[in-house]
DNA sequence: GCACCTTTTGACAACGGTTCTCATTCCGGC
DNA sequence: GCCGGAATGAGAACCGTTGTCAAAAGGTGC
């Protein structure tokens, strides 16, 4: 926001902090609570404030660099993720997390949308279940 | 769950409360907050205690009476729904729903699912954009 | 290395939606 | 009318999240 500014977020630090985060994510392949996230950190040693994580997460998932989950209770939950547009088949009963792609959706929902006149179109997908560990 | 009981939630009283409840669902066709709900109610003069509407509105989703959806913030949302699976299209300007159905997105879930071994497979999908008015 | 300026951090308070508690009220049957 | 259990509602409690603001840390130019 200030003079020399090129991109969007420019104003984006590597501290510490945020590459802790960061390095927490890459560490699981399943949807964390940022509270989790917290307390992961905690135990590692790596003493980060829970506002932090907080701001961070929402940074990341503002640049696309997660994705964002609400739970059933509306718990928020986060998850690092691939660049490509995709969605989430979850594991109800370990979070087990794998991305798929379906371009025929795509294609339906964006059709759908058009049929009743509605513009500017996004949608989310997930599709829950339990995987073969946990059936 | 008590002595003579056949459908599901037999011990459901038709109370005023829930009554004023269902009424005030069947009058719109977007998703309201259990508050605006409550607050809708109080206008209208029915004075309807907050808990009630949050245990009514549960008691209905359970029942799948009504659609719930998670606002981006986590706050729950709900609406009145037809009795056949469906999905919604929904405005972000004006709350404007659509219910959408798409036999090919039901079976492309259920095979993705199945090839990664899930079972007991259910999903969600919502589509978003604005409305002709909005627009 | 050393100011200087800005961003970032973190402890804590505040917020807001939702759930819990429990005394009171209501419904339905006898 | 009376009884017993379900339902209600006012308020407190809960809990995830966001705001506050003084202190700390990056980055830059010297």
């Amino acid at each position: 926001m200030t003079s020399t500014d090129a991109g969007a977020a420019r104003t984006a630090r590597p501290t510490r902090q945020r590459r802790a985060v960061a390095e927490c994510l890459r560490r699981f392949d399943d949807f964390r609570s940022a509270q989790e996230i917290h307390d992961l950190l905690r135990q590692g040693g790596d003493n980060v404030g829970l506002s932090t994580v907080y701001r961070t997460l929402q940074a990341m998932a503002d640049a696309d660099e997660v994705d964002v989950l609400r739970a059933e209770d509306g718990e928020a939950r986060y998850r690092r993720c691939s660049d490509t547009h995709h969605h989430h088949l979850v594991c109800r009963g370990c979070g087990h997390t794998v991305e798929v792609e379906g371009p025929a959706v795509e294609r339906w929902a964006t059709k759908v949308a058009e049929e009743h006149g509605f513009a500017e179109v996004s949608h989310t997908l997930e599709i829950f279940g339990h995987c073969p560990d946990c059936a």
